[in-house]
DNA sequence: AATCGGATGTTACGCGGCTAACAGACAAAC
DNA sequence: GTTTGTCTGTTAGCCGCGTAACATCCGATT
């Protein structure tokens, strides 16, 4: 999305020595003591929180050029956990390097920061999304969302380059797989939508973007 | 909550000139062009987004030693509006000023930057507590955040200095206010809270942790 | 080929919270 | 006093979505 970081920061970052990432493998967990952002080089990262009874919400997707983990300047402790969703590329930045940067070089504190509240805007669409609107609705804007990311392909067949399961969809929109399921049938069949049994979906931005303001006017 | 901001730069918006704002009275409403940051001195300011339906969902509420309106550093325009809650007394600082700031105080930025990731965090709590409680949870959370905020007394008889309708709660929550209504009297018969009609709430912040607990589990 | 496990499609059922519609209580204004 | 407006309490009905329980499909493993 937003990517973090340009100048000499974003130079020096490309040169760092990266951590791997596969898919399906913890960057941190929830608890852990947290003292280091990270930088996306590549890949891609899901941020997400879990309930005590298991139940898990996803935060965010992480692409090449974001940033996070950034929690830890205000926490102690990790409160979300961060796995690769594909083979990935992550730079670590340790708090007082950052912070030390941060004096040097003021227009990295000021591209932090930037980042930052975008990530707090997003988060605050996700939470009001959450509170006015249906499934249906959520998971459209998540669609949207997704295929700005990263789709391919002009706005009418946006291909999704990250194969989607449902489970991942329904914690992204804070629902059960069997709505999801059911929901991806009703915009398929509006035209909304096309993808097959493993497939990765494609999306046409202009229906679904009609179906949002549909039901956000009446 | 955090206040943002200390050092030279808070002595020095303490000095400032500030805007007055009544209750009720708009800092900001959605829509508006945005290029400047507001620090609270004195008094209590909420920020809400508003659906298009005209459905109302309260983001936070600022009181003295808050910043808010900072995500104009990454959008032009503001997504959400700003309502004084009290009388209020609010500093203006214009996003050129924070930058400039910025870079001969690299403090300041630091500062900024923690308190935008502490909103932050708040903002992914409240997402997974939408996600994953039911209403009673909510509310019982959001009691005792109102309470560590503007609460007055031990922790077991704690009484809130702003006196906060029921609508008003039911915003801070994603609910109806006839459900809110309604889990107030269960909880002041759960003795975990106790108020009057009109009256400022109560709030026995032990009795509400362990409900949580008790939840939170299973 | 045979097996297995993860992802998907689909149903019946129940419940929490929304809708709509009231009535009562209190404060401020007249 | 009366009036008015805002806040509160409460009810009946409905519906979206969670729950539980399957069947099915496909890729990977053996």
């Amino acid at each position: 999305m937003t990517a973090a970081f340009g100048g000499s920061l974003r130079e020096e970052l490309e040169r760092r020595p990266a951590r791997r990432l596969r898919a399906g493998e913890y960057l941190y967990h929830v608890g852990e003591a947290a003292s280091a952002v990270y930088w996306v080089r590549e890949g891609l990262i899901k941020t997400s929180m879990v309930a005590p009874d298991g139940q898990v919400v996803t935060l965010r997707m992480h692409q090449a050029g974001d940033m996070l983990g950034e929690l830890c300047l205000s926490l102690g402790e990790r409160p979300d956990q961060a796995v690769g969703l594909a083979e990935s590329a992550v730079v670590e930045i340790p708090v007082p390097l950052l912070i030390a940067r941060f004096r040097r070089d003021p227009d990295a504190a000021l591209d932090f920061a930037s980042a930052a509240c975008a990530h707090l805007g997003h988060a605050y669409e996700r939470l009001h999304s959450l509170a006015v609107e249906s499934a249906i609705d959520r998971l459209a804007r998540t669609l949207l969302d997704l295929a700005a990311d990263l789709g391919e392909g002009p706005p009418s067949r946006t291909r999704l380059s990250y194969r989607i399961t449902q489970e991942e969809l329904a914690r992204l929109i804070s629902a059960r797989r069997e709505v999801v399921s059911g929901l991806l049938n009703q915009l398929r069949s509006r035209d909304c939508i096309s993808y097959g049994r493993r497939g990765r979906i494609m999306v046409d931005c202009d229906a679904l973007r009609t179906l949002l303001a549909r039901s956000g006017q009446v």
